[in-house]
DNA sequence: AAGTAAAACGACAGTTTGTTTATTATCTTA
DNA sequence: TAAGATAATAAACAAACTGTCGTTTTACTT
């Protein structure tokens, strides 16, 4: 309900509980998580737990929210820019520095990002990230991709690309992230620019 | 236990439980669901559930690995075929016809897959399918694609054509599968041969 | 330093779980 | 088709988790 916790008690009683749900995530996964564990691993009584959130999934919307606001964020504003290097591109460097923020982002928020779209993760969330990509990629009004004259239905466009962004992350994530953003940035490009098989150096010069 | 079930009773209940799960993952969600919920829907008694299965996870597993131990079967055995038509292809037609009993066999089992890949689904899942198609792709003796002399990582070019194809999955079944398994396997072949931008008509004749 | 609000504590009934018992129903096969 | 085997039912059990409440204690704000 508060807005802005000024209450020092709360705010710490908020993150205890959100770095118990990351780190449990990691352990058990989101099912096998009961509101008892929570509680226990952030120290704090469970009546207090419900003072916050309704249940272990309010307090799992909450957070994903709050992340997927986030990311947003890191996209929308740089979508122009990707449009631009997009354009321009044929041969040259692939257009990478519009995606940095974005996989910064990612790295930055390594672990939860990784136990929500883990094995054990939730679903939900993925198809929530892809809605994420498709407004940031197609609701723009400078949309990159008009949706006219199109050879596949935008729907299908749009979720090709969408999922096939969220592998490479779930892959990268996977790994530690140990790849620095501008190259995976760099790999997401190439293939979605040139084709994942052109890309990766299997078909050459593909024309119609 | 018993690998062959002869007992008719044994064959009716299972199927019982089964359809329950598929039916009440439709409508809630796996997490959702409890025991009582499954022997409720398939009007048996709670204590025959166990006798079947430890519990729902059990269940859960059960019943996607039969579902991929299927899967794979559409799959494998088209690669050669796949293989020639992917290689001769340039202008002609899509190769589409090693695919067909792959799609045909998700459309057989819609509701299922449906509800497995859905919002409400299985992370799980979604890895095991994604590490079905990596061995149908990449396993195999006679592989589409050597891993040597790639220019992005075997890993990140399997995790990127994997989840594209998931999400195309996804996304057709979401529709309720209505588009016949053609145009499924053209568009998806498509992207990914020439790329999902060249495919879709908004970049011209890529080039190196 | 006083007033206020949050957190802790402990108890509550209601579910779900997994197990176990004795009993009934049904299938197999001889 | 009858006998024996086995699956399914019914009912009860402790254990764990849930969500809620009222009271007491703690600690933050001003």
């Amino acid at each position: 309900m508060s807005e802005n916790p000024t209450d020092l008690r709360v705010v710490r009683t908020k993150q205890a509980i959100r770095s118990a749900l990351i780190a449990l995530m990691e352990e058990k996964g989101f099912e096998a998580i009961c509101v008892k564990d929570i509680t226990e691993r952030a120290t704090i009584n469970r009546g207090t737990f419900y003072s916050h959130y309704e249940d272990k999934f309010d307090l799992m919307d909450k957070c994903q929210e709050q992340l997927l606001k986030e990311m947003e964020t890191k996209i929308v504003p740089n979508i122009p820019k990707l449009i631009e290097e997009t354009k321009q591109d044929d041969a040259g460097p692939m257009p990478i520095s519009a995606l940095m923020p974005f996989f910064e982002f990612l790295r930055a928020n390594q672990s939860f990002m990784k136990a929500l779209l883990g094995p054990r993760g939730d679903a939900a969330f993925q198809v929530k990230m892809k809605e994420c990509l498709h407004r940031g990629l197609f609701g723009q009004e400078h949309a990159i991709f008009k949706a006219e004259g199109l050879l596949v239905p935008p729907r299908y466009l749009a979720s090709y690309i969408a999922s096939a962004h969220i592998g490479i992350i779930q892959e990268w994530l996977n790994g530690g992230a140990i790849e620095p953003p501008e190259d995976i940035a760099r790999i997401i490009s190439g293939m979605t620019i040139k084709g994942p098989l052109f890309a990766a150096g299997i078909r050459q010069k593909p024309d119609a």
